[in-house]
DNA sequence: GTTCCTGCAAAAGCTTTGCAGAAGA
DNA sequence: TCTTCTGCAAAGCTTTTGCAGGAAC
């Protein structure tokens, strides 16, 4: 595992990104809880460890990192923002009872598109939405 | 084509909805627009036929054709909502300079999915961005 | 008359901005 | 000391809600 300080700390330096206490936490926590929580999720699950954090510090946060392609903002939902820390193709579940957005495997850059040609793309995000097996369980 | 008013009242009572002229106005426009307009778009296309048109009644008819299957709530950015009133599987592709979302043809269906097995997947949406022809031009 | 629709105004919710104090080099 | 970071408070936007008046049947 590089989740360990020490090495976000080094992954931050090689952004150029001063790692603070809040960026280091911050970033950890959306590393190690590739779920994609919410502001308010992510300030709930630090403020034990840094009382005094802010949510304008999570935001300027995440939009640092989402600059320097640490992270990258996730639009599954339109009355929230989301991060995704995860550099690899992937698309998004996002289960409409509990809210819970999951990873799934998906080569993107095979998707055949048409009429798109002589438009340079730079990202490209699949959202799916639907019932996790959780949820259906506890019907 | 199908867009006049009298096909477009029998699509609503279809849908067990009233056909004033409210709806009727913002169901046409959304599907002779394409291009996904915002509510404040809607509101400024609509405003010389509908003078007393509110934003209130674009926010309450637009949920109302989402709940009735008539349009799809697009989210490919989190600020603002925005509609689609076309049935067919396509994906969306927004200009990040002047911001109009393009549609562009993809069999969603075929994308091959890993890691999704047993969740009912109810929507799915692709959603590319980049620059478009006509802002590369100008540049 | 009854039901449903419309639209103003206010409220709500998320995000951004301004700025002063704190932290770090 | 100087620069950068943090976090409170306020402002900004979009969307939702409450409700009274209006339209349709």
């Amino acid at each position: 595992m590089d989740n360990n300080l020490k090495n976000l700390t080094k992954k931050l330096k090689e952004c150029n990104i001063k790692p603070s206490q809040q960026r280091l936490q911050i970033l950890k926590f959306i590393i190690t809880n590739p779920c994609h929580p919410t502001i308010d999720q992510i300030f709930a699950a630090l403020h034990d460890e840094l009382p005094t954090l802010s949510k304008t510090t999570i935001y300027n946060t995440l939009k640092l990192f989402a600059d320097a392609g640490l992270a990258q903002e996730i639009t599954i939902e339109n009355n929230e923002v989301r991060y995704d820390a995860k550099i690899e193709s992937h698309g998004h579940f996002k289960c409409k009872i509990c809210g819970k957005i999951y990873d799934f495997n998906i080569s993107i850059d095979d998707i055949p598109t048409e009429g798109l040609n002589d438009f340079p793309i730079e990202t490209k995000h699949v959202y799916f939405k639907g019932i996790c097996k959780d949820c259906l369980r506890s019907k």
